[in-house]
DNA sequence: AATAGATTTATACTTATTCTAAATTGAAAT
DNA sequence: ATTTCAATTTAGAATAAGTATAAATCTATT
């Protein structure tokens, strides 16, 4: 049931996601696999990534741009993306359980769960703009 | 700058988008335009939507779906799918302003917007289960 | 060693969308 | 009315991300 198989594969993918700080794409993470001096099949690191969300290793995000990105931090948070750079970050602040409960009544669906992806201008963009 | 030129196209594509309530994807536009005896070519259809979308007519939807869906409500609201139907439904209630400033504080951002996706299962599908 | 299930690999395929270059349209100027 | 020119549409090719397939390889168990 609860049975996780990492192969040297998904091991190295599941190190690969964990050791970045930036949510990279599985296109970002094969380059960094081969930097590391693997080099696996497309499908496979495809697969690999499915796997480890699948068993709840890694997330999957999916942030509104063409390709999926992959984050190591499983604990409930949110995103914000920078309109200028495409820095993705992380929010920490929990999305209010009073506003979910009220979405819940004005929708009348069982919520499960929400994704938000936040956009603006991070710090670093903000300090370039001005000057 | 401000000039919106609606081609017979763009009318038509515009008309489908307007007289659906399910935020429909850019094929099932198509479709619709091909009952309606249309008959353009797919890439007009994509071009007419971002087209819209950029005169701020239609908005464009990202629900982490693999295709975009359309919207012809500009108003700010957001969005609730159903994880055993599918559907679409509105959220009209709005993520509050509160939460957003906390959120900037907390990332150094200015924050410009917040997309959210919401998920569960709705009514009719609720109902359908208790059985 | 033999078997069998799981996994990896290379490659083909799919889906959504964008790009391209030629043909068409339509408004403005003659 | 005819010419002109930019904007638009069209058909089809191209692209990007991801999935499917089938053969080869690995691994655990007899
Ligand atoms: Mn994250
Ligand atoms: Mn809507
Ligand atoms: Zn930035
Ligand atoms: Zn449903």
């Amino acid at each position: 049931m609860k049975t996780i198989n990492l192969t040297t594969q998904r091991q190295a993918v599941y190190d690969v996601v964990r050791q970045s700080e930036d949510h990279p794409t599985a296109a970002e993470v094969m380059n960094r696999l081969v930097e590391r001096g693997h080099s696996f099949a497309y499908g496979t690191v495809y697969n690999s990534l499915r796997y480890l969300a699948d068993k709840e290793l890694i997330r999957e995000l999916k942030l509104g741009e063409t390709a999926s990105r992959y984050d190591a931090r499983t604990d409930d948070h949110q995103h914000i993306v920078c309109e200028v750079c495409g820095r993705v970050d992380e929010v920490m602040t929990p999305v209010p359980e009073e506003w979910m409960t009220r979405v819940a009544e004005e929708t009348e669906y069982e919520v499960h769960e929400a994704h938000v992806v936040l956009e603006g201008v991070c710090a670093e963009c903000r300090s370039k703009r001005k000057r």
